[in-house]
DNA sequence: TTGAAAGCGATACCAA
DNA sequence: TTGGTATCGCTTTCAA
């Protein structure tokens, strides 16, 4: 049985309240009092039952991360999801709060019900996709903070976290602009519609600054599921004119791209030039290694984590929506080195 | 406000007793009272709150998963950790258990300290390096229930899950002997003890079996520090009778071995052949792919949950001592491909 | 400055 | 079969 408030006071003879307000460090408290108490508390190895605490605060001074994995199977965007985890972690943990990992959210009412309804936790962050919308609705209702991390949300009074990807496929084909190419191919995701209309958006932006013509028929669709990458740039080469450089909606993609490239016997960055977006550890060791996008993966999950805990001290604050800066990073994929 | 057991008790003239026993399917509950309970509670979405009932049970159904890190600004292991951490939320999840992630553990008895006494969770799940003789000694101690994971423990009557390390070394070298290779080096992490002196022994036992003298020029040591596996590889290279294969600890330091071999102006597999261990992601994207070791991380992740969770409900259980079979996958490192 | 007592929301014993 | 009541461990008025 570990160490309670009773054993404390009983030990010195006080009462409970008194105790309670010592540790609490309360001004009404005579100074030797409190050190007493302290000194005790701190030869015991007392620390208070965090479920005790929280029943009587309500407030658990826990934070829910709610994981939407499309592939249960699949360990494709593990390492991305893996490094906004640590984000959140890192400035949850800094600041008192438990973070709870939500992978299995099934039937997904039923259980954000249950955690709304039980109080498991004082706040949520809402990572990856699926129908967001339905969720953000019932969500607002049970009035829990919650903040989308790694997304757009079109909602005015959500507050969200996400990269900057209008610049960061703006700077991506700028590049490659800038290297003489001018008929760019994009691979995109349309199953992740705000993220895809961004990146697409920055493309033309990119396309536009240098007067080149958009060109609908340089836009294929691909998906998450393997292989389709391969099959996107497939369609590209075998377009009566085919692009000289393609920008893919990620790093996955841009490296089943370049398996494609590679078995038509064509040259990277030679004859098709390839930018990716996520610098996933894969797409440094691809040959040529990838030219990609890199994304503040742990800040934005620092900033997430920062943003609930604002929201959840003080409930009155306006909602936060975040985009954060990306940096290009070129490699041999789109700059043949030396 | 949540709705709580008062409001139901309320609505239908019951005491609260009754309704928490119709809730709980208690059998002295007339099966009519249990019904108009149940339904109140499912149209007013009750559920009972997590912080009071784990008071009053004494059992929060939570584990807590200790992430200890080693690199905190790299995401190197992110992929394989989370892996695991998938297969712990899957299990502990089906079975009602939250989890609770703690990344940071610094100054570690502390904050250990402070998840057992004030009785965070239930149990523990421990990942990753770092001196676990002491954590260990101080959780047997608190009486709190934990596993190990992903590492085997000398201590008899601690339980772990880890992969057969022994044998997928084994394997990784057999392959290399039947395909001729008779000089073999082992490119090694000291610094993860256990593991690294199992692979070696399995790197031994292949070539006992064969009949092949062990070298112990060709065992050369290396860390997690980015450019260690390069630098090993060179030192490789540069023995005057340099291996014809290599045997890398994982896929991390066989990627950086590959790139070293290259960068020699060698071939892979023609001229040394190389087989990593983890089967991470990016040693199907190298030029040529890597063969490598797969290990069953969801598995070991569920297995790991599923251990804690009996031992959770049943203290009195055996400690379990679990290595979960791993198995080679052959790619072009090693045998050329068509 | 200290302590008694109520209460957070549930469970469980015992009596009715 | 149901209800009263103590209790889990802590916090927080309100009196003393």
């Amino acid at each position: 049985m570990p160490v309670t408030i009773k054993d404390i006071a009983k030990e010195l003879g006080l009462s409970v309240s008194t105790v309670s307000k010592a540790l609490n460090d309360y001004p009404d408290i005579a100074p030797e009092t409190k050190r007493r108490v302290q000194e005790l508390a701190q030869i015991l190895d007392y620390y208070p039952s965090a479920t005790a605490r929280s029943l009587r605060r309500r407030h658990t001074n826990k934070i829910g991360l709610l994981l939407f994995l499309r592939i249960v199977g699949s360990s494709l965007t593990s390492e991305y999801e893996f490094e906004l985890i640590r984000g959140v972690a890192f400035t949850a943990e800094k600041q008192g709060y438990n973070l709870v990992l939500y992978t299995t959210v099934t039937r997904e009412a039923d259980q954000l019900m249950r955690i709304c309804r039980a109080r498991e936790v004082d706040g949520l962050i809402l990572i990856g996709a699926g129908h967001l919308e339905e969720l953000i609705a019932f969500l607002s209702r049970e009035a829990i903070p919650f903040v989308v991390l790694n997304r757009r949300v079109e909602q005015p009074d959500v507050s969200f976290i996400a990269p900057d990807n209008v610049n960061g496929a703006r700077a991506a084909v700028c590049h490659l602009l800038e290297l003489g190419h001018r008929r760019i191919g994009y691979i995109g995701r349309p199953d992740d519609p705000e993220t895809n209309i961004d990146r697409l958006a920055g493309y033309r932006q990119a396309l536009a600054e240098f007067g080149v013509p958009f060109d609908e028929r340089l836009i294929i669709p691909a998906s998450f599921e393997s292989g389709s990458g391969y099959r996107a740039m497939k369609a590209l080469l075998d377009l009566p004119s085919p692009p000289t450089a393609v920008f893919a909606f990620n790093d996955h993609l841009a490296i089943e791209a370049l398996q494609a490239v590679k078995e038509r016997g064509l040259q990277v960055p030679a004859d098709v030039a390839l930018v990716g977006f996520d610098d996933i550890h894969s797409s440094l060791v691809t040959t040529p290694p990838l030219t990609t996008v890199h994304q503040p993966l742990l800040e934005m999950g620092s900033q997430a984590a920062q943003v609930l805990l604002d929201r959840i001290a003080d409930d009155s604050l306006p909602p936060i929506r975040l985009t954060l800066p990306v940096h290009l990073v070129v490699r041999g994929s789109t700059v043949r080195r030396t």
